[in-house]
DNA sequence: GCCGTTTTCGGCCCGACTGTTTTCAGTCG
């Protein structure tokens, strides 16, 4: 796909016109566009090649003729002039803390460093204190945000964030003046990664709040202290703010900290238009002081004609629109899932015995789940042999005999071989209950061949589903080359679901892939790829991530009950 | 650079905190 290159570009370009000290409206028209780029349904190229580009919101004159440009020459020379004549320490400095274009160009322009560790010796030399509007406070604050990059360049996981605010939030509401608390921000919208941590609290009498807030035994620096806003960066290195909000605009600032920017973007846009002015305290007439909502997010975008929108489809991707035609999905919830198609026991590379991890299952209200041990060429996992899958399919019919209301399935995670033949012959196949084929070897072969394999395992009648279709960890790996399109025409050809995995680092498909893959019909499962008893957890992220690609029950092949489900996947 | 039911030019979401200034620019979300 074109489409991430493309987004990297416009977003690149976008930081060079900042440095440039630009108009920021058109370097606000660049990230815009790189945005919906990322978002779009489908390759950009299929979109130009129905001359279609202008019909991409954000997309104007200007920008057709750049995307055309790449597509055709797989370069864009706009970039490349911005890219020669931007010395590289100026973009690298905009990544600290309360350094932006200004403060920048500033030192570059009086001392040239070359690197961030050119800016460090000048820092301690006290040079920079000599430019106007640098004092000792802001020399100090480089050096501490030079050292915290040193240790964290990374965004934080979902799964990892999500915890500690919730700890946080458990931290706060101790102190009496609180009254309503609420995590928001990326982390509410459940994005895979998040950059930080926003909570909210109403309170009459925020300062002992903010107080309680700063002195946390986890807090490990202060980068602000406010009446109303204070941000402290956690032990675990992310950033967590905390706004304190009186209980009439809770509504209005959980919409503003929950964004996403663009989803708050629009909301403005439109209430502007209606006359009305929306701040994080509430939604007023324009020139008024009068507060008309502001208490719940409901009663906001029901003054807009809105239905209320699930934080998760707050990515401006078409949720405002629909909202306004009362079409939002009604998107699919815990509860929802009955089975786990997806998990391990000791038998391969899990670490608890087969009756523990029903036990767990059960625990977590599902009501049938699929053993899928690994099969034999992934002799890393211990992957089971002919025999001992043989074997494995007779103890899982015993144990069956002891459950009541729980049904223990049969299967594998066969792997697709480096040709896309499977690992277990067709005689194997046939008695197992639920075939899920992943790709754990050779990641790196070219686009074509990677395909191809994926597609002849999809052939196979014995396969139901893909497991993990990209292969990406993140933060680790990057995802293999394959062609989705090809894959999702095939996997509704073929009548094989595609899973969103809900382990934390994959998330695969994540949740654009997801969404593509819904918009053509393509079943989805949602599994746990469980390890140990408590990795059914991690269903919460799957889950999420499905509803960010705005999937129903009905897009799920785990929403339905068993016997649907054996209905359904008979081949 | 985009956009249009006040439209093809003149707008473009809105407010808090910091550090350095004595009234505010720069930065952030």
């Amino acid at each position: 796909m074109n489409n991430a290159s493309i987004a990297q570009l416009c977003e690149d370009i976008a930081v060079f016109l900042e440095l440039k000290d630009d108009n920021p409206f058109r370097i606000r028209a660049y990230l815009n566009a790189a945005r919906n780029i990322r978002g779009l349904p489908e390759d950009i190229a299929a979109i130009a090649s129905r001359g279609e580009l202008t019909k991409i919101p954000g997309i104007g004159a200007d920008l057709k003729l750049k995307v055309e440009e790449f597509l055709s020459s797989g370069s864009l020379k706009f970039h490349k002039v911005l890219l020669d004549k931007t010395p590289r320490v100026l973009v690298e400095m905009l990544k600290i803390q309360g350094m932006g274009p200004k403060t920048a160009n500033l030192i570059y322009k009086k001392y040239r460093p070359k690197s961030l560790a050119d800016l460090e010796k000048l820092v301690l030399a006290h040079k920079l204190r000599k430019l106007p509007g640098i004092r000792e406070k802001t020399e100090q604050n480089i050096l501490e945000t030079l050292n915290f990059l040193k240790q964290h360049r990374e965004r934080t996981l979902l799964s990892k964030a999500l915890p500690l605010s919730r700890q946080v939030i458990l931290e706060l509401k101790k102190l009496p003046q609180v009254d309503q608390i609420a995590y928001a921000g990326s982390l509410r919208r459940m994005q895979e990664t998040v950059r930080d941590i926003d909570i909210l609290v109403t309170s009459k009498n925020p300062t002992p709040i903010m107080k309680a807030f700063v002195g946390l035994g986890g807090v490990q620096k202060v980068l602000a202290h406010g009446e109303t806003k204070s941000s402290v960066i956690s032990r675990e290195g992310i950033q967590i703010d905390l706004r304190v909000v009186s209980p009439d605009s809770f509504g209005a600032a959980l919409l503003y900290f929950t964004g996403s920017k663009a989803h708050n973007i629009k909301l403005r846009t439109m209430a502007k238009k209606k006359g009305l002015k929306i701040n994080e305290y509430g939604l007023f007439k324009e020139g008024s002081e009068r507060r008309i909502a502001g208490k719940t997010e409901e009663e906001i975008y029901r003054a807009l004609g809105l239905d209320w929108i699930s934080p998760e489809l707050r990515e401006d991707y078409g949720e405002v629109e629909a909202s306004a035609k009362h079409r939002l999905p009604c998107l699919v919830e815990r509860a929802d899932i009955r089975g786990d198609f997806h998990t391990h026991s000791n038998w391969s590379d899990g670490l608890h015995k087969i009756e523990e991890m029903v036990e767990a299952a059960r625990k977590r209200k599902l009501s049938y789940m699929v053993l899928t041990d690994h099969s034999q060429s992934l002799k890393v996992a211990n992957g089971l042999s002919r025999k001992r899958i043989l074997a494995q399919i007779a103890t899982i019919k015993k144990l069956n005999r002891k459950f009541k209301d729980f049904t223990l399935l049969a299967g594998s995670e066969v792997d697709i071989l480096q040709d896309g033949s499977l690992d277990f012959d067709d005689d194997i196949l046939k008695r197992l209950d639920f075939v899920i084929a992943s790709v754990h070897t050779g990641f790196k072969q070219s686009k074509a061949q990677i395909t191809k394999r994926i597609l002849r395992a999809m052939e196979n009648k014995h396969v139901h589903a893909i497991g993990h279709p990209t292969g990406r960890l993140l933060g680790e790996r990057e995802a293999y080359e394959v062609d989705l399109e090809q894959i999702f025409k095939a996997a509704e050809e073929t009548n094989t679901a595609l899973e969103i995995n809900s382990q934390p680092t994959r998330l695969d498909l994540n949740d654009v892939h997801a969404r593509q893959a819904r918009d053509v019909g393509v079943a989805l499962v949602v599994d746990t790829d469980s390890h140990a008893m408590d990795q059914f957890e991690n269903l919460e992220y799957g889950i999420a991530t499905a509803r960010r690609a705005w999937c129903e029950a009905k897009n799920i092949l785990n929403c339905l009950t068993l016997n649907e489900l054996q209905k359904r996947i008979a081949k």
